[in-house]
DNA sequence: GGATTTTTTTCGGTTAGTCTAAAATAATTC
DNA sequence: GAATTATTTTAGACTAACCGAAAAAAATCC
């Protein structure tokens, strides 16, 4: 056989989603308590410490009463599976059945447990093996690795010149107002401030001509990448009347 | 809303499992006895008399113990739903990503359970509303209404010339066998003869220049069309040199 | 038409996933 | 560090689907 260290690994879909929960807390460099599953998931506390009890014995994560859960090597390839799944039928529905990125979500999240390998080998190569989702997020590939994405997130910008990278937020009202305003992976904006007590952030998109103002927790959930700044460029702007692009501070934020 | 007097009717995917077998076995004009549908779903005889007594109670069928199970209107209406579901899943398999018409079912039987209707819907119209699966089967329209096959069994058909025009089974092994020897859906062929005692049939079809024998068991699965004869064609094949083996391509490019 | 066979139902039991309420543990506050 | 608060676990129960074995009903056979 082709895959043997692999060892196939079936769960139900309820325990794909306890085990994509936890990946996900885990990435949000969180410790996966009970309480924390629970309110992902939806379901009651006791309900996940169950489930937790359960994964732990099947070899899928560690789990340290009142403490909470940590995947396994097994758990976390089953978890990244799901994701990858997941992010390959966002992508697929966008742009094949043409669902805006705020109704993907959801249809993917009942179709990643329905569908075959061969199915999502196939969409693969139909979308020509697409490295982002269409909310800007890595795509782990076939082998389970994922890209490391180098993106600040906003609430922790400085005023300057940014595109957006990935929007960690799947609430279509939230995804439709973005939209709205003309913030979408790929868009550039310069961040001009930020209101002081937690306020909320001036925004200009190069879309839209109006600033647009964003709470600070609504900008948790954006990614940004520093643009190489054409310092306040001037007058040649090289399409169209570029009103303003003002904030060009300190905007150097390599790693 | 625009539809309220379809009644949205939620039921889990278990019961449009049960539905959707009845609905086959009252198509095939038998009885829905209790071990009939325990036979087509794979379950116990007791788990089916369970769960028929709970689809009465629910409204979706009629049940008389001891006799079997019928349709309601609104039981039909789901089961219906179900069956456009599959059926333009199993196109879509085979026209977008290039599924075999051998490995549609199998994965149409999951996926019909998980999309949206806005999922149905785009590729009803990607496809450009199609009529038929990929084995020949009528896909009912989004009102639920079926057009009426006026074709007859192989199995029952005399020796003349016949189209094919569906195929009524879903075991890949036999599916993959009928492509090997040339009979697909639109496959015209001639019944030369039938071997008395339930004897195989010998057909030839256009393509292929073999002749191939096939059990009766078998020719039950296979509904034709008769065709105004050419009275037994005998030498001169109507169009050019048919040397083409039986090469499995699937895909019809259709309008 | 009574006996046998087949089909169906009834009965008791299982598993996965869920819940609420109460008890136990950990964390926080003063 | 003792008391209060918050979190987590335990305990007991529920529902949907399933099962096998025994009992009941229907069909068939002679």
């Amino acid at each position: 056989m082709a895959a043997e260290s692999q060892g196939k690994t079936t769960v139900s879909s309820t325990v794909e989603d306890y085990l994509k929960v936890v990946l996900k807390i885990e990435d949000m460099k969180q410790r996966a308590s009970t309480s924390r599953v629970a309110r992902h998931l939806e379901v009651a506390d006791a309900t996940v410490t169950d489930m937790l009890r359960k994964l732990k014995k099947a070899g899928l994560l560690e789990y340290k009463p009142y403490y909470g859960a940590t995947l396994t090597r097994k758990g976390r390839q089953v978890a990244v599976r799901i994701l990858r799944r997941h992010r390959l039928l966002e992508m697929f529905l966008h742009q094949v059945l043409g669902y805006g990125w705020e109704q993907v979500h959801q249809e993917a999240e009942r179709l990643e447990h329905a569908v075959s390998d061969l199915f999502i080998s196939r969409i693969d190569a139909l979308l020509d093996f697409p490295s982002q989702d269409p909310h800007g997020e890595a795509i782990p590939d076939a082998r389970g690795f994922r890209e490391v994405e180098d993106d600040l997130c906003l609430a922790e910008a400085e005023p300057g010149s940014y595109s957006v990278r990935k929007v960690t937020n799947s609430d279509p009202e939230f995804l439709a107002y973005l939209d709205r305003v003309g913030l979408r992976p790929a868009t550039r904006l310069s961040l001009q401030e930020k209101a002081p007590f937690q306020g909320p952030l001036k925004l200009l998109p190069e879309s839209g001509r109006e600033p647009v103002y964003l709470g600070l927790e609504a900008c948790r959930s954006i990614f940004v990448l520093p643009r190489k700044d054409r310092p306040h460029a001037p007058a040649a702007a090289p399409d169209g009347p570029v009103s303003r692009e003002a904030g060009s501070r300190g905007s150097r934020k390599s790693r």
